[in-house]
Parts: structure tokens; C-alpha cells; sequence
DNA sequence: GTAGGGTTAG
């Protein structure tokens, strides 16, 4: 539809002799707006003269702009209209909103009431949107208030729907759930509001449990809820769901043809690890984007196929698509996996090239490259080059360190983080441990396991008691080992009872080992 | 006749 308003449009031009009125720029701005054609949009814009102080023409260009981001100019027609109302300050509000400037929509709300206008149902939808965004709590919770008293919330299902949506992005979800439940109607878009909230605190099981809740409510998922119910069989390792999921999207025509629903698909295989089925979703698909591809990239490296996960990198490159941040931190994952250094390397002049040192992840994910390749030197210099340098990026130079069974840099850097003020977490302590262990250090690392509760607030886990263990072990303080066993202050896993019967071995106690057995229930 | 909801790779 839009394409073939805008080819009209060129008719029109080359013929030169029609007139078109405000009802056609209307049709032909909205035109460009669905399809982000922000060169004929603002073409279009150029020839209206007068009309674009029209009312109609002056909201369509504004939502227009907003829509593509163009906030400037936007504000530009919308300053130029002559007597805004409320469509044209909801048109404006609305841009702001959705491209992360909640906060300047929320000026702008306020400003329009000022100007006298009254907020309308789509105005409050924009404005709930932009208290989400923001986690502006105190305002969200007013404006429901307002919405509920002016009883839009069960007249109005895009109310509903968007307030669902500001409390599950509040991560309230009791609240989102208590909202959700009072709805006298519920779509698909409702529902979305609230599993999508689920999916963002990782509360996979509620996610699958809503979903099956919907289905058998008789709302027809859609794309979006598919989306987020296959993302929670990956994580949950449900693949029995996710390939009846899979099934059920191959029956539906519209959905089985949205690019995210296909990527969602590959993702759900590849981080339950069927790499095959990954694969051959991806292989299925008509267009593959950098998303299908990082997917399937993320899925081999997590799995122990590096090679292959850097094969596909290559592939993505020759394919003329560009890797973005996401795709650069599954990559380096995979060298790092595989000790692939000089690959390593080269993604990391290209990350620079392209400015993303800082963009989220990367630079962390960078200096654990360097760290279990064994390239403590090229791991030190990236961490010191970041502006942001938090405990995961600390953390592993200082596991790169104790892997090649240097303590002393370990605890070096380790007074370094502290320094500049980053608290360790519990992985920090198993670093240092380990770091102990590798330098026979059995005082300093008494010193630590005392740290961990004392000075930083955290209960040792089993990892740490495994390292104590460990690290007696090898010193041969078996006797330590027996009362550290009976002092445990967790319940031992296998990994433990292995890292004590270690330091049996080591030492000889038959008789030790012998109750280690007996404690698993073996004999 | 102009403005509005929920989404995929870490």
C-alpha cells in the first residue's frame, strides 16, 4: 500500500498537472512513515509550503519525524502549527517517547496541560510508555491513578495493556499481575505486556506458564509472544516445548515469516545446544540477518565448537552483512574457548576501528579473551585502556593470572580493584583462592576465606569451600581437610566430594575416603 | 481525515 502511494506520487510529479490536497499528502506522509522513507518524506515535506501549518498535514509530518527519530525536526513543525492540539502534542510526545527521551516527554506533558489542553486515552498510552522507560515510578503511579479514575482502564485496552507494560518495566511484576488481572478484556497485546515483564526478570517458568494460560484462554499468541516463550524454553533447556512451539509457528503463515519469530527459533536450538536444529532453522530461512547469524554464532560458541562459531563469523563478513556489538562478544567468546589469539587479535583491531571498545559487554569480554589465551600482557593493557572498568572485567585478568599459575599479579590487581573503590563478587574470591593454591599460600588464603564473610557480606558458596579443600589438598593438610569437612556450612555437591577424595589420594587416607563414600552413599 | 500497545542475538 505504502509503496504503491508513493509510486503514484511520482506519477504525479512527472505528469505535473494534478493538484493533491491535504487529504493525499496525509495519505503519502503516512506512506513514507511505514516504510521509514525519510528521503521522499522529506521531499514531500519541501513542496507543502503553506499546508505543512495545517493541522492534519503539520501531525502526520510530526509523528513522521518522531517515528524516524528526527526529534528536531519534528519539533520544528510542530513549534510552526498554529494552534496545536492535542494530536499534534501527542504526535510529539509520542517521537520522544519512543527514541529514550521519556524525560523531555515528560516536560512536554506537563507544558501541553499548561497550554490548557486535556490529555486524551492516546496521549496517557504515550505517556505510561514514557514512565517505563524512565522507571519513573512516581509519576507512572499517578498517572494511573488519573486513568483509573477517569475509568479508561477497562473501556480502553490499550490503557490496560500499557499500564501492564510501565509496571512490568517498573519490575514490579506483583503489580503488573494485580493490574493484569482486574482487566475486564485481555488480547494478545495484554498478555504480551505481562510475559514479556516475566522474560525480562528471567522468570522463565512464569513466562511458559502464562503462555499456556493465553493458549488455553483462547487468545491467539502471537509473533511476539512466540518470541518470548522460545526464549524462555532456552533458557530453561526445554526443548520438548520449544520443538512443540516450533510446530505450532510452522502452522501459522504470518507468524512463521517474521525475521525476529525465525531468530528466536535458532536461539531457543542453539542455547539448548541441538546445534543441528539450529542450524537447519537458520538454513530454512529466506533472509538472514546479523541476529540469525550472532544466534547461531552464540549458540556453537557456548557449546564447544569454536571453529565453527568463527567460520560463521567469517561467513557473516562475506555475506556483506556488519557485526555489531553482540556479534563481537559471541566471537570473542569463541576465541577465547579455543585459545584462537590471532583471531582474537584481529576482531580486537576491528572493535577498536569501529569504536566499540565501551559498548556494553565488549570490553570485559575482550580482556577474558586475552586471559584464556594465556596474553596476560594484552589483557592488562585493554583493562587499563577502559574508562569503565567493573569486577567481571577485573575478575578475568586476574583468572588469566592464576591459570598460568601466577599468584602475585593476581593479588596485585586484586588491590588495584579495590582501589578504585569495585567490590569484588563471589567469583573474585575463587580467583584469589585458586591464586593461593597456585602459590602455596595457605595464611593469605585464610586471610581471604575470613574476607569473604567479614569485610565484604557474602556466605562462602561451595566453590569457595571446593578451593579450601583444594588448596589444603595440595599442601597436604589432610587433617585441616577432615575438620574443614565437618565444619562445612553448605551442603557438599560431587564436585566437593571430588576435591576431598583429591586430597585423599594425594595423602593416603583410605580411612577418610572410606567416609566420603559412605556420606555419598556409595559403598 | 492527523497521534497510541507488546519482540529476537549478550
Amino acid at each position: 500500500m505504502a509503496e504503491q502511494a508513493l509510486s503514484m506520487y511520482s506519477e504525479m510529479k512527472r505528469g505535473g498537472s494534478l493538484h493533491p490536497n491535504t487529504d493525499t499528502y496525509v495519505a503519502l506522509l503516512q506512506g513514507c512513515t511505514m516504510l521509514k522513507d525519510i528521503g521522499n518524506g522529506t521531499e514531500i515535506h519541501s513542496r507543502l509550503g503553506e499546508l505543512e501549518t495545517d493541522l492534519f498535514v503539520g501531525s502526520t509530518l510530526i509523528s513522521m519525524y518522531g517515528k524516524c527519530g528526527l526529534l528536531d525536526k519534528a519539533h520544528e513543525v510542530f513549534v510552526r502549527i498554529q494552534k496545536q492540539n492535542v494530536v499534534a502534542w501527542t504526535a510529539l510526545i509520542a517521537g520522544y517517547a519512543e527514541h529514550g527521551h521519556g524525560e523531555i516527554a515528560l516536560k512536554l506533558y506537563k507544558k501541553m496541560q499548561e497550554a490548557g489542553i486535556c490529555p486524551n486515552a492516546i496521549t496517557f498510552v504515550c505517556i505510561l510508555k514514557a514512565c517505563g522507560a524512565l522507571r519513573a515510578t512516581c509519576s507512572g503511579q499517578m498517572i494511573h491513578a488519573e486513568v483509573e479514575s477517569k475509568g479508561l482502564m477497562q473501556t480502553n485496552l490499550f490503557i490496560g495493556s500499557a499500564v501492564v507494560d510501565m509496571y512490568a518495566k517498573f519490575r514490579l511484576l506483583e503489580k503488573a499481575q494485580d493490574v493484569f488481572n482486574k482487566l475486564s478484556l485481555r488480547n494478545s497485546v495484554s498478555w504480551n505486556a505481562l510475559i514479556s515483564g516475566y522474560s525480562n526478570i528471567r522468570q522463565d517458568q512464569r513466562v511458559l506458564e502464562c503462555f499456556h494460560r493465553m493458549c488455553f484462554e483462547s487468545v491467539f499468541p502471537d509473533g511476539i509472544t512466540f518470541a518470548c516463550a522460545l526464549k524462555a524454553c532456552g533458557n530453561l533447556n526445554d526443548i520438548n516445548t520449544g520443538h512443540n512451539i516450533h510446530t505450532e509457528i510452522g502452522e501459522r503463515d504470518p507468524v512463521k515469516k517474521q525475521a525476529f519469530v525465525c531468530n528466536a527459533l535458532i536461539n531457543m536450538y542453539a542455547k539448548s545446544g541441538s546445534l543441528l536444529k539450529a542450524q537447519q532453522v537458520f538454513n530454512s530461512l529466506p533472509a538472514r540477518d546479523v541476529v540469525s547469524w550472532t544466534a547461531l554464532i552464540s549458540g556453537y560458541a557456548e557449546h564447544e565448537h569454536g571453529e565453527e562459531a568463527l567460520e560463521c563469523f567469517e561467513q557473516l563478513k562475506v555475506k556483506g552483512l556488519v557485526p555489531n556489538a553482540v556479534t563481537y562478544i559471541c566471537s570473542l567468546k569463541a576465541c577465547g574457548a579455543i585459545g584462537a589469539v590471532e583471531k582474537g587479535e584481529e576482531i580486537h583491531t576491528e572493535i577498536e576501528r569501529r569504536g566499540l571498545l565501551e559498548e556494553g559487554l565488549v570490553g570485559s569480554t575482550l580482556v577474558d579473551m586475552y586471559a584464556r589465551c594465556g596474553s596476560l600482557t594484552k589483557a592488562q593493557q585493554v583493562l587499563d585502556t577502559l574508562s569503565l572498568r567493573n569486577v567481571v572485567s577485573w575478575t578475568s585478568l586476574m583468572a588469566g593470572y592464576a591459570l598460568i599459575g601466577k599468584g602475585e599479579p593476581v593479588f596485585a590487581n586484586f588491590s588495584r580493584m579495590l582501589s578504585e573503590g569495585i567490590q569484588p563478587n563471589f567469583i573474585t574470591f575463587v580467583v584469589l583462592l585458586n591464586a593461593c593454591t597456585v602459590s602455596g599460600l595457605l595464611n593469605k588464603s585464610q586471610t581471604y576465606f575470613q574476607a569473604i564473610s567479614k569485610d565484604f557480606g557474602i556466605i562462602p558458596l561451595l566453590e569457595h569451600w571446593t578451593c579450601m579443600v583444594n588448596l589444603l589438598g595440595c599442601l597436604g593438610e589432610s587433617i585441616n581437610v577432615e575438620n574443614m569437612v565437618d565444619k562445612l556450612s553448605v551442603i557438599p555437591d560431587m564436585v566437593l566430594w571430588c576435591s576431598v577424595l583429591g586430597a585423599c589420594k594425594n595423602w593416603g587416607s583410605l580411612r577418610f575416603a572410606e567416609q566420603v563414600f559412605e556420606n555419598i552413599g556409595i559403598n
